[in-house]
DNA sequence: CTAGGATCCTGTCAGC
DNA sequence: TGCTGACAGGATCCTA
């Protein structure tokens, strides 16, 4: 679930707490959730933590790294008992009222703090690769640039290629990194482009407005923090806030445009729940909503 | 090669 | 209450 926002905004609170800790022990609860031998990473040290989209890379001393994907549903939470601020100041649900729990599926214990990857649907994974093989990775390899390193021209020309909807096309990692499902509709809403549009038929100009708009919805969320969702959380426990101060369409269905006060609609396109406005996001030639 | 649908898995919620 | 189906902030695999 977590996109490219949430895997930074991790990244970030990775590295201020567990940088140079010593891997003590790693316990795999779920077998599917933990690819490679924990015996090649137990008593390495952490070196650096590196982000490829919504992939996270843990390098380690001893050649080896931890490749983490949280797909949909995935969190890496600290131990309450060890982290001040996760104690201080962390919401009370369910979820996270005792560690571990039924969804947990690797306790990763370091020097000094416990780091849990939970999983409720256990789509996500932590995959052991030697560090010299990371960018070989097939998901690290086939990833195109991220918003802020792409070229107009460059994402117009991609686009041009394709005649899927503009939202499958920009979900799609290999055409552009980061984007998932939140940020898609907010991008398309922000330059205006309705979501079943065919990706070839945007014109130069409105390429580069949902670039433009990708960088700004996806930069404005990593600076509150990532967003809010039930099942995500910080790296320190504490909730990022970007559905209620930034989101205008997602989840917002029934509500009105804030920029038109139309009201904002959901459909499925490309077999993603998609929330849009008809005023502000005109539908193309003989669209129907499903 | 592309495009669309099924699939992995658990949990929740709406509707009967 | 209990069941059933739809759906979920992702990505890959299979089929046509």
């Amino acid at each position: 679930m977590p996109e490219l926002p949430e895997v930074e905004t991790i990244r970030r609170g990775l590295t201020t707490r567990i940088m140079g800790q010593k891997i003590e022990d790693l316990e795999v609860l779920c077998s599917k959730s933990f690819i490679g031998d924990r015996a090649t990473v137990v008593g390495s040290a952490i070196k650096g933590i590196r982000r490829f989209g919504k992939a996270l890379v843990i390098d380690l001393s001893e050649g080896r790294s931890l490749m983490i994907h949280l797909r949909m549903t995935g969190q890496l939470i600290f131990d309450p008992t060890n982290d001040s601020r996760y104690a201080a100041g962390h919401p009370s649900e369910n979820f996270l009222a005792s560690l571990p729990n039924r969804q947990t599926r690797v306790v990763i214990t370091l020097t000094n703090v416990t780091l849990f990857f939970n999983d409720q649907r256990k789509f996500g994974f932590i995959k052991v690769l030697p560090t010299d093989t990371v960018l070989l990775d097939p998901f690290i390899r086939k990833l195109a640039k991220e918003p802020w390193s792409m070229e107009p021209g460059e994402f117009y020309a991609k686009l041009q290629k394709h005649n899927t909807p503009i939202k499958a096309a920009i979900l799609d990692q290999t055409i552009i990194a980061g984007l998932g499902n939140i940020y898609a509709d907010e991008s398309l809403f922000m330059s205006r482009i309705h979501p079943a549009r065919p990706a070839s038929s945007l014109s130069e100009e409105e390429a580069r407005e949902l670039l433009e708009s990708a960088r700004t919805v996806m930069t404005r969320s990593i600076e509150s923090g990532g967003s809010t969702m039930a099942t995500y959380v910080r790296a320190d426990g504490s909730r990022g806030d970007y559905l209620e101060k930034f989101a205008q369409v997602f989840r917002r269905e029934g509500q009105k445009c804030p920029r038109c006060g139309a009201m904002i609609e959901k459909t499925r396109v490309a077999g993603r729940g998609t929330h849009y406005c008809p005023v502000c996001q005109p539908a193309p030639e003989g669209w129907k909503p499903q």
